[in-house]
DNA sequence: TGCTGTCCGGCTGTCTGACAGGTTCACGCT
DNA sequence: AGCGTGAACCTGTCAGACAGCCGGACAGCA
């Protein structure tokens, strides 16, 4: 609590990277100025903003690519790293007993702000090719929608499941084939949630689930 | 993390620093070797050790100190979950959602071992006069019904959810004019679960969720 | 027109070498 | 014995360099 110890360079500058993306002032999705362009910036040399960069992806903020820059892929830090925990059986018998009623709730309660994060997120995913990014922002949505549902258990639970998930192996297999097919399940979930039918955003989500569940499946069986 | 995309080297160092310090091979309390010491060891540079360390601090798993070294505080990732933060309403409206599903699945998976753990339980509670100790019972006999589940993301949220119950003042309150009514539904649960039949024990937990979550409101709205 | 191959500028990944400042400890002086 | 001081080691930061990846511009070809 005592500012005893005066921050590092590298800590400082996490620490303003962290705040301009939990703030949303940076959205989900964009990508950050350059190494070389955010050391200019904050008045410091490129290999402290690599470290504060490094403190932001394993946070799960931020996903950095080789030749093209660092991209945000979450607004806030998840609450469960405890990665591997949860098996993918699981996981997937889980998932919709807890993101159906998310979904439902979310369709009655959503706000404004919280459609246009969604939106965002979808158009992010929709010119998304990398499978690690993708998957990353597909959590993010799914967290996105159990927040409006305006229950913090929702909320917390779909955190967890979905962060535990983003990391196993089986997921990344099973993007290159589901990614079209998700996006437009993700539309009619959203639009149900933006039409405010609970009815239909429950039916929507339900499709979604039982379509990955099974390409899951199928991948875990062959 | 993933096999597919090929690790840069700054992240296979990191891999392998938190696998050192997560198995117990780096004890907690233990000071790393020096970052040049490192580099050599790992044959890279000292820019990609700094970095891996990074990555360790921010998972709250090391702390560097300037001038002496960097030490193990941690050897697994902190589940910084935010538990009490739970509000009376939330807790009532998901609840159902996942105890009903984990109580029908513990009635098709339960084993003996975990029959009997829920009898004993249920024998104390009988005999419990402290509202106290009355609701830590009745906290540990849902967590084992979400343990029977065989489930551990039921299992985990179950406890979650119980654990933020338990602090509720309301819950306290309700429980001297609750405690025989729960302890009867507690028997229909029980039973419904020693016969196998998942749809009776749904509806046996339904029912006792849902008295519960009435007896809740009149509380909440005198 | 439409496709393709090449090249260039921008970006990340990594390395090297350097220097400032904090920490520890043993040596030597008083 | 007590004490100061400097050497040795450590982290924090910087500058510069180069390879490899990526996207787009552009020219050439069908």
């Amino acid at each position: 609590m005592v500012p005893l110890a005066r921050l590092s360079a590298a800590e400082a500058v996490f620490n303003a990277l962290r705040a301009d993306i939990e703030s949303g002032m940076v959205p989900v999705g964009s990508k950050l100025s350059s190494e070389a362009t955010l050391a200019q910036q904050y008045g410091v040399s490129r290999s402290v903003i690599r470290e504060a960069l490094r403190s932001c992806t394993a946070l799960g903020l931020t996903v950095t690519k080789t030749g093209k820059g660092t991209f945000v892929v979450a607004s806030k830090v998840a609450n469960d790293l405890t990665l591997g925990q949860y098996s993918a059986r699981d996981l997937t018998e889980a998932r919709p007993h807890i993101e159906i009623p998310a979904a439902g709730l979310a369709a009655e309660r959503r706000t404004e702000e919280e459609l246009d994060n969604l939106r965002h997120i979808m158009a992010a995913m929709a010119t998304e090719t990398d499978p690690e990014s993708w998957v990353a922002l597909d959590s993010t949505f799914h967290a996105t929608i159990a927040r409006a549902s305006g229950n913090k258990v929702f909320e917390s639970v779909v955190a967890d499941i979905r962060d535990a998930l983003a990391h196993q192996s089986e997921t990344l297999n099973m993007v290159a084939d589901r990614q079209h097919a998700s996006d437009i399940e993700h539309q009619d979930i959203l639009a149900a949630i933006e039409s405010g039918s609970a009815e239909n955003a429950r039916t929507a989500m339900a499709r979604h689930l039982d379509a990955v569940g099974q390409a899951l499946d199928s991948i875990l069986n062959s």
